[in-house]
DNA sequence: CTAAAATCAATGACATATCATTGATTACAC
DNA sequence: GTGTAATCAATGATATGTCATTGATTTTAG
């Protein structure tokens, strides 16, 4: 099989265990991988107008409308008119979406913790420059790079 | 940012950037990827049941009724009763299928080819085997392992 | 042989993803 | 200032993805 075939199958298949792994995770808390990248955004750059965030989601190009939608319902996120632009609405974590948030960090940290030993002595970094080669410029690098730089900016991230 | 976490958000990130740049590419044929890697699989290995379909496919765990189920409407796949055990389906492409299936190798190639100068050098094959353990032992590793293993077979592959 | 277990495909239910359109609001050119 | 363009959020439409259930059929244990 062409190696770039493979790459490309590889990275597909990376994902969706990676994702089902996390999804397992998650089940106690009761959230999709989506919704805790949502609240996970939120939590460190809050308050955000729903364009806001879509520009700093990888799981979702353009304005996440449903996916806020059915957290607001949950009652995970508080929706409110932008009082500058009412064309615009602020979007904030409620206490229970916060407390939600913690979890997801300590779960995530756990997740990453699993990943170290297989990791350990791989070329990590030229990994994630060859990566970040083939997202740069477009929606989900950018996403990812504005995540980056406003981190040392927010006081939560 | 953990490097951990930036290379899981990359993968997430090259999957769907990589995903809409081939999305683009089958827009002329009217095909969707999943549908194409159906088309590619039974290309190669028809004729198959269901669920050997969905065994060796890595974009949809599972038995992919629904996915088949409109490629069928499509006029792309030609599905029967098994002959020789009743609970199963034969799915092979029909005249259409096997056009499509030919125009897609082509544009895989023509895709594939676009990346080799911007991989060209890099530590491909450590991301290659990096991924593989991640991915090993489960649904979209065994199905990549199968497709992989069954080339050699195949009178088509 | 026959009852229980396993297999297979279809379908219900839910949550994404993506693209296009719409309607309201704001920014801008002049 | 006003008409036009741009922005924003909501929603329709379509196709995935995932898990669970169902009903038909086949396998298998005894």
């Amino acid at each position: 099989m062409n190696p770039i075939e493979e790459l490309r199958y590889l990275i597909l298949a990376a994902q969706r265990e990676g994702s089902r792994t996390f999804t397992e995770l998650l089940k106690p808390l009761g959230l999709t991988t989506s919704q805790s990248e949502v609240l996970r955004v939120l939590y460190d750059h809050e308050p955000l107008s729903l364009i806001e965030v879509g520009q700093l989601l990888v799981c979702e190009t353009g304005s996440p409308s449903r996916l806020v939608g059915r957290m607001v319902e949950a009652g995970l996120i508080e929706q409110r008119q932008s009082p500058v632009d009412s064309r615009k609405v602020q979007l904030s974590l409620t206490e229970k979406g916060r407390d939600s948030a913690i979890k997801i960090k300590d779960i995530e940290n756990h997740f990453y913790g699993t990943l170290t030993p297989i990791l350990e002595g791989r070329p990590v970094k030229d990994l994630i420059e060859l990566l970040w080669i083939q997202v740069k410029g477009k929606p989900t690098g950018k996403a990812l790079a504005l995540r980056k730089a406003k981190q040392g900016e927010s006081s939560n991230a």
